[in-house]
DNA sequence: TTTTAACTTGATCAATCGATCAAATACAAA
DNA sequence: TTTGTATTTGATCGATTGATCAAGTTAAAA
């Protein structure tokens, strides 16, 4: 043995996720992930082989950030139902000044990528679907609890609420002016 | 007075449209775009002056197309309000094998587009307001035949409508399963 | 302290990027 | 047919892309 990486990987990581969240894959240069993450060229290979795979990486944590967030936030309510709608609100809403785009990067991804670099695509609607079934699991415990009205299966709402998601995002990032959608995110709950 | 250009501009802009709207912005390199049109390099800068104007010449195009298909087959249809959820039905599912991509040029490229290329984004969502607007005034068209249930204002339901229809696609383009996306387009339309 | 292997560094690779240009070509006007 | 001008063509520009590599540096193991 010898040597062990000087950096922190998990915190080059995050820092490669702004810049990638912001740009999106083929805006962003691994000249300039070199420099946001200050490592020189052969360090950067050496950590991660290659700009593919180090998106693959940034992917991946952004997808275990966003669960985290969403378990926390809906910790903190007293209702499964309100965590979703407070989750709903931070990640359309108050995240919008602090974070890299309006967007989720995994949607940003699909909407860039093509069979050009299908594994990447894979990764994210995997990401996404994973995404989905915590929505699910989610809405189940909403029913057992009797939270829940509205009679569909949680399957069927957490597909719902995905596309309800993906839906206010793009709108927001169209029309940037985020009052004409805070009536949107709690008509969405309205339903259920 | 001599020569006269002896290609056809609008086709041309079609070609460019379908590689545009199937790889985004930044993976669709002038060379291929020379190459679909089939035009040397001089010709094709004579004619658009840089990779931005001919985009910006594209998403234009896109959008006068966009709004003849809506009034197509809102003409072909009995109301309004039955029009406007076949032109969704078309739009999300019907054109999927066709269409060079699930989504919305024009929601892909905002999706894509940081500030770096601020005129083209805004020339984006101003196309996608403008979007907006056919449909405001195809729902007061609707409430002034007496077609509509909902009493919410119309400039609600097109922003409403907006942001469905970019859920719906987006979703989609996430799993790749249409059947999982033709009841959501009918639900979409219960509420009306 | 010496050895040794991992890590860091800056130069550099071939390929491709968007864009330009002089020369060749094509066609309307004279 | 000749002239004049717009268009087309292929070569090429400088910059940047993702990635590699040998030389230099560092620190743990012996």
């Amino acid at each position: 043995m010898a040597n062990v990486a000087k950096y922190d990987k998990e915190r080059v990581i995050r820092q490669a996720m702004l810049l990638f969240w912001k740009q999106g894959f083929h805006a962003t240069s691994t000249r300039e992930l070199q420099k946001v993450v200050n490592l020189r060229p052969g360090s950067f290979y050496a950590a991660f082989g290659s700009k593919e795979a180090l998106f693959r990486e940034v992917i991946n944590q952004y997808y275990r950030d966003s669960r985290a967030l969403l378990h926390e936030i809906v910790a903190e309510q007293n209702s499964v139902l309100l965590g979703l709608r407070e989750f709903v609100k931070k990640v359309v809403l108050d995240r919008r000044a602090s974070a890299p785009s309006d967007l989720c990067l995994l949607v940003k991804t699909i909407t860039e990528l093509t069979d050009q670099h299908a594994e990447l695509l894979a990764e994210s609607r995997l990401l996404l679907k994973q995404m989905e079934a915590e929505f699910c699991l989610l809405f189940e415990q909403a029913i057992n609890q009797g939270e829940l009205s509205n009679e569909a299966p949680p399957k069927l709402l957490a597909r719902s609420l995905m596309a309800q998601i993906m839906g206010l995002r793009s709108y927001l990032r169209g029309c940037n002016q985020p009052e004409m959608v805070e009536d949107m995110v709690d008509d969405l709950f309205v339903r259920f």
